[in-house]
DNA sequence: TCTGGGGTCCTAGGACCC
DNA sequence: TCTGGGGTCCTAGGACCC
C-alpha cells in the first residue's frame, strides 16, 4: 500500500484444477422475503399483520413463517406438536402448503425479472441471480427498481444482495434482509462495506456452512464470515474438502461457482411422501407406492424424459427408537428405460415386495414413509435404440389418455386400481388455502 | 516363504441447499 | 398422538481389469 500504488495483475489462484481470479463483475441475488407467506396473504388480507406459518406435506413441521411468527421464536422445519401451545398463546395461523399456488407466484415474479436484465438463473421456487454487469455506477438504482417493479406487479415483497460472486451476493442478500439500513438493497462491490458487513456475520449463516462445518470451523475458533475468509485455502480444504476450498475462495471475490442461465440436464427426480397413518399392511403399502410411481412417470413425461434406474424405499418412523425398525431401499435397471406409468408401478411393487417383513398377525412394522427415486435420466429423443423393442403402442396410448384426462378434470382424475380409493396412507393437509390462480373452481370471489 | 499396482467404474452415504 | 420433500455435489471404498 502506499501513495505508489502500482497496477498488477490480479492473483490468481488454483483450484483444483482450475484457475479462479478477481472479478468485479456484479452479481445480484433476489430473494423473496418469507416466499410462501406472502403468497398466502397476497389473497387472503386476513393473514396481514398477524403471526402465520406454512407447514410441510402432512402438516408435519413449519417451512415459512411471517415476520411475527418469527419474532415469536417459531424455528425453521420445527415440529408443530412442540408449538401447538405457543400458537394457541399468541393466535398463530397455520396453513398447509399449496404449491399450485406457490409456484405460479414464483412464475409471474420470473417474468418481472426478465425484463430487468438478460442474464437471469432462476435459483429456487423464490430466488433468483441476475447478473448486472453493464449496468456501472447505476446498478444500484437498477436493483431497487427491479425490486419495487416486483412488488408492483406481482404483491410479494423481495431484498437484494449485489456482489462479485453468488455465496457474496447471498451474504449480501443477507445483509439486505437484517439491517433495515440498507433499505432492502445491500450493494458489497465496495471493499470496505464488504469487510464491515463481513466482521459482523456469523459462520453458520453463510450459504454452504451447514451445522456440521459449522462444529468443526467453530472448533478451530473461526466464527465470522470474514475469519472464514482469511482462512489459508490449503486449510479450508482439510477442514472441508473441495467445497469449503472453493466457499472460502468465493468469500475472497473469486468466483467459483458458475452462473447458469441455461437450466442444466436435471440427473433425477424423486416422489417421496410421509403417511397420513403408519402402514401395517403390505396393501397399504403396495397402494402408496404405486400412487409414487404413478406420480413419478407423470412428472417424466411432462418433461420428455426416460429414466433407466429406479429406487424404491420405505422405513418406519426414525424419530421413535424404541418402536421397531426396519427401512428398505432397492435400486433396479429399468430396461428399456422408461416413462410408462405401468413399467414403474409394476416394477416399484414388486421391488417393494422383496423387502416386506410382513406379520401376518397384523402387528408388523408401521410404516411412515415411502418413496421413488428415478436416476439416469435421459431426454425421450436420446433414448438408446433397442434391437428388440417391446411392442406396446397401447402403453404409450393410454398413458397419453391418462395424462390428458388428468391435465383437464385434474391431478387423479383417473387412478391405476392398484393405487385404490381409499387412501389411507394419504397425506394429512388440513389447512390448505384454494388453489387461487390455478384452479377455475377455487378462484376468490369478490364480493361489492 | 515370498502374492502388484494403477486405472476406471459404480455405489452408498454424508453434507448441504431451499 | 404429532418431526417435509426434492434436489446437487463430493468422497471413500469395493469390484474389476490389465
Amino acid at each position: 500500500m502506499g501513495s505508489c500504488r502500482r497496477r498488477r495483475a490480479p492473483p490468481a489462484h488454483r483450484i483444483g484444477a482450475v484457475l479462479v481470479e478477481q472479478s468485479d463483475r456484479p452479481i445480484a441475488l433476489i430473494d423473496c422475503n418469507n416466499f410462501y407467506v406472502s403468497c398466502e396473504r397476497l389473497f387472503d388480507m386476513s393473514l396481514r399483520g398477524i403471526p402465520v406459518i406454512v407447514l410441510s406435506n402432512n402438516d408435519g413441521a413449519v417451512v415459512a413463517r411471517s415476520d411475527e411468527s418469527k419474532a415469536l421464536g417459531i424455528r425453521m422445519a420445527e415440529p408443530v406438536f412442540k408449538i401447538r401451545d405457543l400458537m394457541k398463546r399468541h393466535g398463530v395461523k397455520a396453513m398447509s402448503s399449496n404449491y399450485a399456488l406457490y409456484g405460479d407466484v414464483s412464475r409471474r415474479v420470473s417474468e418481472v425479472l426478465h425484463s430487468y436484465s438478460p442474464r437471469l438463473e432462476t435459483y429456487s421456487i423464490d430466488e433468483s441471480f441476475v447478473d448486472l454487469s453493464g449496468f456501472g455506477d447505476r446498478m444500484e438504482t437498477h436493483a431497487a427498481q427491479m425490486r419495487d417493479a416486483v412488488r408492483t406487479e406481482t404483491g410479494i415483497p423481495t431484498c437484494v444482495g449485489i456482489a462479485p460472486t453468488k455465496t457474496l451476493a447471498k451474504l449480501a442478500n443477507y445483509a439486505a434482509k437484517k439491517n433495515p439500513l440498507f433499505s432492502g438493497v445491500c450493494n458489497l462491490m465496495d471493499q470496505d462495506v464488504r469487510d464491515y458487513v463481513m466482521r459482523r456475520i456469523p459462520i453458520g449463516e453463510i450459504w454452504g456452512v451447514g451445522s456440521a462445518t459449522e462444529a468443526k470451523l467453530k472448533a478451530q475458533g473461526i466464527d465470522s464470515a470474514a475469519e472464514l475468509r482469511d482462512l489459508p485455502l490449503a486449510l479450508g480444504r482439510k477442514i472441508g474438502t473441495v467445497v469449503l476450498e472453493r466457499l472460502v475462495a468465493e468469500l475472497r471475490g473469486l468466483p467459483c461457482i458458475d452462473f447458469e442461465d441455461v437450466p442444466p440436464q436435471r440427473k433425477g427426480m424423486a416422489v417421496t411422501r410421509s403417511a397420513g397413518t403408519p402402514m401395517t399392511s403390505f396393501d397399504t403399502l403396495a397402494q402408496a407406492i404405486s400412487a409414487h410411481a404413478t406420480r413419478a412417470a407423470e412428472k417424466l413425461r411432462q418433461h420428455g424424459l426416460v429414466a433407466g434406474t429406479m429406487t424404491v424405499f420405505y422405513h418406519t418412523n426414525p424419530h421413535k427408537p424404541d418402536r421397531p425398525r426396519h427401512s428398505f431401499s432397492r435400486s433396479i435397471r429399468l430396461r428399456p428405460m422408461s416413462n410408462h406409468t405401468f413399467d414403474l408401478v409394476d416394477a416399484a411393487v414388486a421391488a417393494a415386495r422383496k423387502g416386506w417383513k410382513g406379520d401376518p398377525s397384523g402387528n408388523g412394522y408401521g410404516y411412515t414413509k415411502a418413496g421413488i427415486i428415478l436416476d439416469d435420466l435421459l431426454s425421450e429423443a436420446d433414448r438408446p435404440a433397442m434391437l428388440f423393442p417391446p411392442d406396446r403402442p397401447r402403453d404409450a396410448r393410454l398413458t397419453d389418455a391418462l395424462d390428458a384426462i388428468n391435465d383437464r378434470f385434474g391431478k387423479k382424475t383417473m387412478v391405476l386400481a392398484r393405487e385404490g380409493v381409499s387412501r389411507t396412507w394419504a397425506t394429512k393437509a388440513d389447512h390448505r388455502s384454494p388453489r387461487y390462480t390455478t384452479r377455475i373452481s377455487e378462484l376468490p370471489t369478490l364480493k361489492v
